[in-house]
DNA sequence: CCGAAGTACTATACCGGTTTAGCAGGCATA
DNA sequence: TATGCCTGCTAAACCGGTATAGTACTTCGG
């Protein structure tokens, strides 16, 4: 019932145990026919190497890791996470390499685990994402001169490759599109202003709607469903409430949606919504609300090919992601039109 | 640069590997100064044990296994898996132990990684998600004797525990609370009849509504919004639709209500709409949905013991999660009530 | 016909830990 | 004074692979 080694291989082909790595590693030294037969053995008894043992000699673990360090109650409801690991895993499984997945509560948590990952020599390297503002992890990874590979802005990440959105250009899709419609007061509830992505996006917001000669104003939330209803009721009950307003994540977008609905205001009609991220969310709720949609899979298995370059000793270039596609829904429209869709008696 | 071994702390304590080894493992044969002076080197030096070769010396990987298998498409809005990892990870974090996560395209393949994992000693063990009605995976486990816990339903679990949720009682509640309201004709959309959790609880959604004098009817669909809305649809357009509808997940519910909605009807007034699983989405739509809650982190809690107990030799009892809550909120009501919040023109 | 080169292996060290057997020295006991 | 028994450590084997040095045997060239 002992998982078979490669010892019970030699010893069945009558032959070392050198012979055998050699015929499985196909490196020269046996002759064809002995390789053949060790071959056949080990698919026989079902061989597969001990990863501990392997890793101990090649000194790669085979396996890179995740941490995620966000309040679990945000997460739940989080479709980027999930994506983001589908296509690191699509990439990562072709290579047999595994993936390390975890969660913390604060950073302090995540670079202790970065530390004791490395020194146990658990992975060969780390995806990190949700960069902050002078983010400290920057600093330890290369300090531990750690294989990373940041996931969402390249702004701050050091010398370590980052697989990046081109935040300007979708920013600037968002507004023209708003201006367009005539919006004239437009607000964004953005994540955490820690966060590079979300910094960066706030700023490149304010600039494209003074462009476009808009009224801007950005507000921080931190990516919850709470946040997103408490900072739109507090939008609209303003002196002069924006018509327009773009969430950082699908989640607000939706809470934000249900609480402009019960303050009574129709949407399109009395204020559109757009989310940064579009999901499943987006296109199911009534009305279905208009989103940036970008590839998020595809970001995942970028990284993870950088990261497996790294790894190998390589320095990837960094990697602008496609341009997202602004999704048009139900949720945006003229502004100031009367509703026509869905009237309502007003209560 | 290179990461300190033990053969370093060796040198440096001017003593043997074998004594370092007694010294950082609390074992006796070294004396109390010896150990005090080893044990401050580590502490200096940062010492951190390689896990591969702990490994390879244990017999233990000190990781357990995650994988999942479903279509990516309905992964990404489902809170449950976040959920469920973020409850393992609290309890696994505790002993140093990692999480190895995966998802799959179907249970070949799936059942393919766990054979691999095992023999590569990669994981001591695995969590089992979404039984299926004669699962394959069963019997591959008890096969190769590699520790597992079975997360949902005891039903065809075989020899392996489980952490399960008491379907029938669950579904009494809500059956009983919407008998109540005045409904007689209930429905319900449930995830695929493979699946054990889904087949029990549609058994018991019928036998429940036929001792409470009602007629029901339970069809199946994928967990997708869009199937959501489909057979909702469907549903609401037959002859004699139902009054109440409970949806086995959030994303097929807020979906429901969304096409109910645009089919001009008003929830709850024309039709109810339930949820089996609570999250932040069913709070913030509009109107927000009513819900069984249960707690899934402390259902992966549960597990990640248990399959700690199983790893290390033990053979745990079946834990039987807390009842669920039913968290009555806006989309459920009496049965052919008048509109009243949210009045509605017709078209 | 002998030396050089190539082939197909074996023997062995090594990765970084754990574990077992053994051994020197101190102390108590008979 | 010899015996036994601790204590505190060392030497070495071991886990399951990989990598390197060495060896027997064949083949070939001059």
């Amino acid at each position: 019932m002992k998982r078979p080694t490669i010892a019970d291989i030699a010893q069945r082909a009558g032959v070392t145990k050198a012979a055998v790595s050699f015929a499985l590693n196909g490196q020269p030294g046996v002759s064809k026919a002995t390789r053949e037969r060790i071959l056949a053995i080990a698919k026989e008894i079902g061989f597969q190497p001990n990863s501990a043992a392997r890793a101990l000699t090649a000194g790669r673990a085979e396996a890179f890791g995740l941490i995620i360090d966000r309040p679990a109650r945000t997460l739940g409801s989080e479709v980027f996470f999930m994506q983001l690991i589908s296509g690191i895993q699509d990439e990562l499984a072709r290579q047999h390499v595994t993936l390390l997945f975890t969660m913390v509560e604060d950073q302090d948590e995540e670079i202790e685990l970065y530390r004791r990952w490395w020194a146990q020599r658990r992975v060969d390297g780390v995806f990190v994402v949700d960069l902050q503002v002078n983010d400290r992890r920057i600093a330890v990874l290369e300090g531990l001169h750690m294989p990373a590979v940041v996931i969402g802005t390249p702004r701050g990440s050091g010398a370590l490759p980052a697989v990046w959105q081109d935040d300007r250009s979708a920013v600037e899709t968002v507004v023209t599109y708003l201006a367009k419609l005539g919006h004239q007061r437009i607000a964004r509830v953005g994540g955490f202003a820690r966060y590079w992505h979300s910094r960066l996006r706030s700023e490149e917001f304010t600039s494209a709607a003074a462009a476009a000669g808009l009224t801007a104003v950005s507000v921080e939330a931190d990516y919850s469903a709470e946040h997103g209803a408490r900072t739109t009721r507090s939008l609209l009950g303003s002196a002069e409430p924006p018509t327009a307003i773009v969430y950082d994540n699908d989640v607000m977008a939706a809470a934000g949606l249900g609480a402009a609905q019960r303050m009574g205001r129709n949407v399109p009609a009395d204020v559109s919504i757009v989310s940064w991220d579009d999901s499943a969310l987006c296109e199911l709720i009534h009305p279905a609300i208009t989103a940036l949609r970008r590839n998020i899979p595809a970001a995942g298995s970028q990284a993870a090919r950088m990261l497996q370059e790294m790894a190998a000793g390589g320095y990837p270039e960094n990697f602008r992601e496609a341009q997202p596609a602004l999704v048009v829904r139900d949720s945006s429209g003229q502004a100031g039109a009367p509703a026509i869709a869905t009237p309502r008696l007003s209560a």
